[in-house]
RNA sequence: GUCCCCAUCGUCUAGCCCGGUUAGGACACCACCCUUUCACGGUGAGAACCGGGGUUCGAAUCCCCGUGGGGACGCCA
């Protein structure tokens, strides 16, 4: 275990979000890497907005991504408590600290954190007011990720509300303080924040964490940050839809940091092994869903059947696929494996096994005109339905044989019989290995389906 | 408006620190191959060093200035 401490200290204002759970991400792979501790705070101070809800989707998303808290909210830990609404005692004393040493006076009811040096005033352009400003050395910032970054710090700010709640900045320092943070990671939007920081890290005679700044995700679309509202922008709706968590990590990790070769998936492993501060990218990188949807395929195809079944199952349930009542056990498993090589995600298998769970399917009327439109599909229909009648349906193989001896007694090609075969028992002209399908169809539902096609015609 | 950060294919990026490459990979797109549909897979194509100045024999790489993008300027976090 070495000595870095490093946080995640999310607030409950909102769904939990791609931006927020890169940055977790790329907290916990530190820790890892280094043999750290990853320490979850909870910054709550923000009475107004604060929900049990949200706070409840920022646990059960990080357990999902498999990131978990060496001290925090459920494990404890010796800094405690963890979360900030829980925490007055600790943020009273320190304030006293800050008056007892002359950095905090107050004014117009609020606690206000005082710079040293000569003061002047000032009228501010964006803020159409009179200001009053400090004459002080530019903060410097040592930043792991940008390097030497310099801001002038130049104007008192409050750090106690007229109601007597701390703000987010002071809490957070003394937070980062109480808790021994080593290595503060967050997103850069903090980084102009980071000069009042140090000052109160200065303040309190305390030594200064070193700083990493990542870069920011940018929306798929438009001007701006990734936000709440955007699309696809929340990590729950990934569980939802049946994500592979590990796919969504592998993914979030390369976005502004890589291996440093052409390697992208890769197991959480060898990305923690991999893992550190300087090789973060400083420029923004925008979000691609597409991108993720193909390491989330490349994760499906290689679930091991048993995982994958289980996955599929879950999300039926989550998603009352079978609200009627679950298939057969077996059944379902013998569907699912058919497709799994097929489907780019598990929430494709609904729409794509339909026809397996009910005669009630429906028929894709583009790709009927199209197969119905070349050659004489209804003749191929009764050949091969006559050819079936007789045939062992327990065996790809055995049905395969079949089909290929009626192809060849007519001079044709299995692609003669099995287009229209799909279309007549699955509607559709996608779906998984054909002599599969029917073999777990089974020959009296092929033959039926057949049948009432032909009848419909 | 002020301050801070950033800048390679449409997107994610390698290369930059320590100047010399046909500027590499992946996603997406297109073509072809494989094939029992659709996928997967394979092969190939198109696609980038933001602009201008320097420094240098030589600049994607170092410096400066523009421009563009992002962020911060709350008694939000």
């Amino acid at each position: 275990m070495s000595n870095i401490r490093v946080r995640f200290a999310p607030s409950p204002t909102g769904f939990f979000h791609i931006g927020s759970a890169r940055t977790a991400l790329f907290n916990w792979l530190y820790a890892r890497h280094t043999g750290g501790t990853f320490v979850l705070r909870i910054e709550d101070t923000d009475k107004e907005r604060n929900s049990e809800d949200f706070l409840n989707v920022i646990y059960d998303s990080l357990k999902w991504l498999g990131m978990n808290w060496d001290e925090g909210p459920g494990v404890g830990g010796d800094y405690g408590p963890y979360r900030q609404s829980e925490r007055d005692a600790i943020y009273k004393e320190y304030i006293r600290k800050l008056f007892d040493a002359g950095r905090a006076y107050e004014k117009d009811g609020a606690v206000w954190f005082k710079l040293l040096g000569e003061r002047y005033e000032t009228f501010d352009d964006h803020r159409k007011k009179t200001v009053e400003k400090v004459k002080v050395a530019p903060t410097v910032i040592d930043d792991l990720i940008r390097g030497r970054v310099e801001r002038v710090e130049d104007e008192d700010f409050v750090i106690v509300r007229s109601d007597g709640s701390p703000v987010f900045h002071l809490v957070n320092v003394i937070d980062d303080i109480a808790m021994k943070i080593t290595h503060v990671i967050r997103g850069e939007d903090h980084l102009s924040n980071t000069s009042k920081h140090v000052e109160l890290f200065k303040a309190f005679g305390a030594p200064v964490p070193h700083f990493a700044h990542i870069p920011l995700i940018l929306k798929q679309n438009g001007p701006g940050k990734m936000s709440k509202r955007d699309q696809g922008a929340l990590v729950e709706e990934y569980q939802r839809r049946g994500y592979i968590p590990e796919a969504l990590v592998n993914f979030l990790s390369l976005l502004g940091w890589n291996p440093g070769d052409d390697r992208e998936k890769m197991p959480v492993a060898e990305i923690i092994r991999l893992f550190d501060l300087p090789g973060v990218n400083q420029s923004n990188a925008r979000f691609d869903d597409k991108k993720l949807a193909h390491m989330n395929m490349t994760y499906v195809l290689e679930l091991p059947p048993d995982d994958f079944v289980a996955r599929a199952k879950a999300y039926f349930a989550r998603h009352g696929t079978f609200a009627a009542g679950m298939p057969d056990e077996n059944y379902l498993r013998e569907v699912l494996l058919l497709s799994q090589p097929k489907i780019k995600g598990i929430e494709d298998l609904p729409g794509y096994t339909e026809y397996f769970f009910t005669e009630n399917f429906s028929l894709n009327e583009k790709a009927a005109a199209k197969i119905m439109g070349k050659g004489d599909p209804k003749t191929r229909l009764l050949e091969l339905a006559d050819a079936l009648k007789t045939v062992d349906f327990s065996n790809d193989l055995v049905i395969e044989e079949a089909i290929k001896k009626l192809a060849a007694d007519k001079g044709l090609g299995f692609g003669d019989y099995q287009s229209i075969a799909r279309l007549a028992v699955s509607g559709t002209n996608v779906g998984p290995n054909l002599t599969g399908m029917f073999r777990v169809l089974g020959r009296d539902r092929v033959l039926a389906r057949i049948e009432r096609f032909l009848a419909r015609q």
